[in-house]
DNA sequence: GTCTATATCCTGATAGAC
DNA sequence: GTCTATCAGGATATAGAC
């Protein structure tokens, strides 16, 4: 019915819901989710409880859009690097270790990690969605660098939960320390992103160095 | 007054501060800071809210003394570690490594990091606190180990920040990991905590091997 | 699709008896 | 030191007009 006029609406309505979505990943990212109140949304969106009602069924509603809409950027450089074909197994290592600190520390979805942490219990299809869409995604499209290096005789074949625990785990850590310890006003002294990244670049590519 | 009557009551005082202590340290880490009610907390321990009242002068302390409560005992072990003067420099740092995987991820204050970050922005001040009393002390700890091992030339000497991102990163990152996904059914195999901390501790023994 | 107004419940915290 | 009773406020969520 109508169909010539449903377009132009059905987009407002997007329009709206990603406003949404975006202004309260900010807010879930500076007070948390407990910390933030359907209240405090509404008003940062300019709108009313009601109208949030209308587009979203509820809190865990809203935050699960939060947290799935950054999915597809956050992995886009991933995927990108991998089908590089241009790239050498090392060059696309390197590159794909700059693409996580960069969409762990700086994309939503990566900083959400902790408040993904603090409602998993409350919501366990949060903590799963975030595992089977984003985490392992990601140690696919890493391992299957490592995979390819192996085959062409570079890489020296290495255990994948041991390379999977030091190749992500400094750089959650190091998102998660960032958020925890953000109220300090030497953060970046502190925590010198680059030059952490570039040190354990260097001890990935030492676990994978062929010979002995 | 009445200096006779005191210690027992003293005493007794005491003892009720430490089992709510101990029993909203399981609450927080089940559901998190905000998801525990002072009414929840109340039940849990037997008593009502206004009892809880008398021995904290708020939700804030309580979990502030529940945070602090595990920093001393986390802690010994690693400083028993590097007081002994039979063990050679590898020997350290293997039971250091394996203290810090212990702590981190059973004991309460090592499961606790997620909650910090959460209530950070909140309460800076338990976040300064959680860095000077409890990170500090195990990098000066973990150090000492570093420093005497190259003092004695069986360890290369190696950045400081950098090897406490790769020593610590991906521990924290295995605890928080087990504390999202929980509810998992296989989290053991998923997480293979002794086979993880094996496979790191020789990655930080090659960073720290001598010669090139 | 956005509003006003309201329902219902639960929160952290306190007063005062015992 | 623990209780009963209660407060004032804020939480999520909904009803219904426009």
């Amino acid at each position: 019915m109508e169909t010539s006029m449903l377009d132009p609406e059905e987009k407002s309505k997007a329009d709206s819901r990603e406003r949404i979505i975006h202004t309260t990943t900010g807010l879930f990212l500076e007070k948390g989710f407990a910390g933030t109140s359907m209240s405090t949304i509404a008003k940062a969106c300019d709108m009313t409880k009601a109208s949030l009602y209308y587009h979203f069924s509820g809190k865990e509603d809203l935050f699960i859009a939060c947290v799935t809409h950054g999915y597809a950027t956050a992995l886009n450089a991933l995927t990108v690097i991998v089908a590089d074909t241009s790239l050498t197994a090392e060059q696309k290592l390197r590159a794909a270790i700059t693409a996580l600190y960069e969409t762990t520390i700086t994309s939503p979805v990566g900083r959400m990690s902790p408040l993904i942490a603090e409602v998993s219990r409350a919501f366990p299809k949060v903590a799963l969605s975030f595992h089977t869409e984003y985490i392992e995604p990601q140690r696919e499209a890493l391992w299957q660098i490592v995979e390819d290096g192996v085959a062409k005789g570079v890489f020296a074949p290495v255990d994948q939960n041991q390379f999977f625990h030091i190749a992500f785990g400094p750089i959650v850590t190091l998102s998660l320390s960032r958020e925890m310890f953000a109220t300090f006003d030497d953060l970046d002294t502190y925590f010198p992103v680059d030059a952490l990244r570039v040190g354990h670049t260097d001890v990935l590519l030492g676990m994978l160095r062929p010979g002995t």
